[in-house]
DNA sequence: ATACATAAAAATGTCAAAATTTTTGGATGT
DNA sequence: ACATCCAAAAATTTTGACATTTTTATGTAT
């Protein structure tokens, strides 16, 4: 049987909680992690803790733990702010950052616009959407780098973590055709940044994340 | 001798945190904690674990915990985005919200207000620096209020909480005549608030931030 | 039937000790 | 003097047992 380090635990339910493995709004109890990953509740518990930090897991004295609960209003909010997250950062890059931020974006850019090419013309496996969604950070991610605010950085992992959470279960109907229009809005992220044009940049960010505006 | 209960700790230490009782960058070791709460070292670390989901703790592996770093740079930063937050926030309200936002946000200033003018004929006290802290925050919390998005309220009260550890430490020397241009740029915030001008009001919210983005 | 009280079960929180890891301070050699 | 290594001390993490609180299930009265 696996043991498991502190840091996998961690890293483990963070996967597990991001692909809606733990679905949003469910009861975590540590009793019943324990025998998975073969350490103490309070190990989890521990754990679970830090997890609350990035805002995927809620907490209440007494009441123990949850995975951030979703509904069709959260999703909106948590949409918006993270336009509103990635479009300061963006424009902020534009404006200040050097060669090397644009190079870090290309380079992610490249890296994502391949996998997602290849997911236009392949089945899905759930392998895939985790390379796929990690790829898809670190090009937003890359985006905002050259932001030289640490804070706004820092806030808006949380907030893309939370995205990921909430809307992963949505979105479980992956066509092929679901991944066509995404290769262009990025592209159009990445055009709009290289050629340092902070309403366009804006304006396409705001388009890549406009579906997920609507309540219904 | 007091006995704390958990709840009891959290709020000694935040409050400690918040007026650089603890100072930034200092590390936290929760055996010295220990028989000033009487409780046990774990408890502790559960505490502060807490305490790092606002930021106010820094928690590293098999390093412990610090009280949040400050410098010249992490202060102008977080003043800059607690700007971008809150003007997001007032302007949405402004947009969206009702009359029960026009009397909360109404009540809060004139609370803000009285504690205010207090301070400008008064020597001060550590107890007026909070009781003025915590008004200052009602204000603020309650402009944003009408925003109608739950996770900007929940990250702009953290990151206000991190404004105040990072600065309090710089202000130590509240002459009576600190406050008189505060007071001036709440009424202006209040007055572009009630009167529904989203423009004006950033612009106020701007300007009650601007002397904290110089570095130096 | 509904509401309320109560007891049993489950879950959560706290503790002190043990195990692990990092830090400190001194001895050694270059 | 400077760096490196080692052992002792200190700090951090994990554990399993115990205490407390919440939830669930059951019985009673209105």
């Amino acid at each position: 049987m696996k043991t498991y380090s502190t840091n996998e635990i961690y890293y483990d339910l963070y996967e597990q909680l991001i692909n809606a493995v733990i679905p949003a709004g469910s009861k975590i109890k540590p009793v019943e992690l324990q025998s998975k990953y073969g350490c103490s509740t309070n190990t989890i518990r521990d754990t679970l803790l830090r997890l609350s930090k990035i805002g995927l897991v809620t907490f209440q004295m007494q009441r123990g733990f949850r995975a951030r609960e979703t509904s069709p209003e959260k999703r909106a909010d948590i949409a918006k702010f993270r336009v509103l997250l990635e479009q300061e950062g963006a424009a902020l890059s534009i404006r200040k950052a050097g060669l090397d931020w644009e190079i870090r974006l290309n380079t992610a850019h490249h890296k994502l616009s391949h996998i997602e090419t290849l997911m236009t013309k392949q089945n899905l496996t759930d392998e895939h959407l985790l390379v796929w969604s990690s790829a898809e950070f670190e090009f937003h991610d890359a985006l905002i780098s050259g932001c030289a605010s640490d804070i706004l950085i820092e806030t808006y992992g949380h907030i893309y973590a939370q995205f990921r959470q909430q809307f992963v279960a949505q979105e479980r109907d992956f066509g092929a055709n679901y991944f066509e229009p995404i290769i262009h809005e990025h592209a159009e992220i990445l055009q709009a940044a290289l050629a340092r044009n902070e309403e366009a940049c804006k304006q396409a960010i705001y388009d890549h994340m406009k579906r997920n505006f609507s309540i219904q």
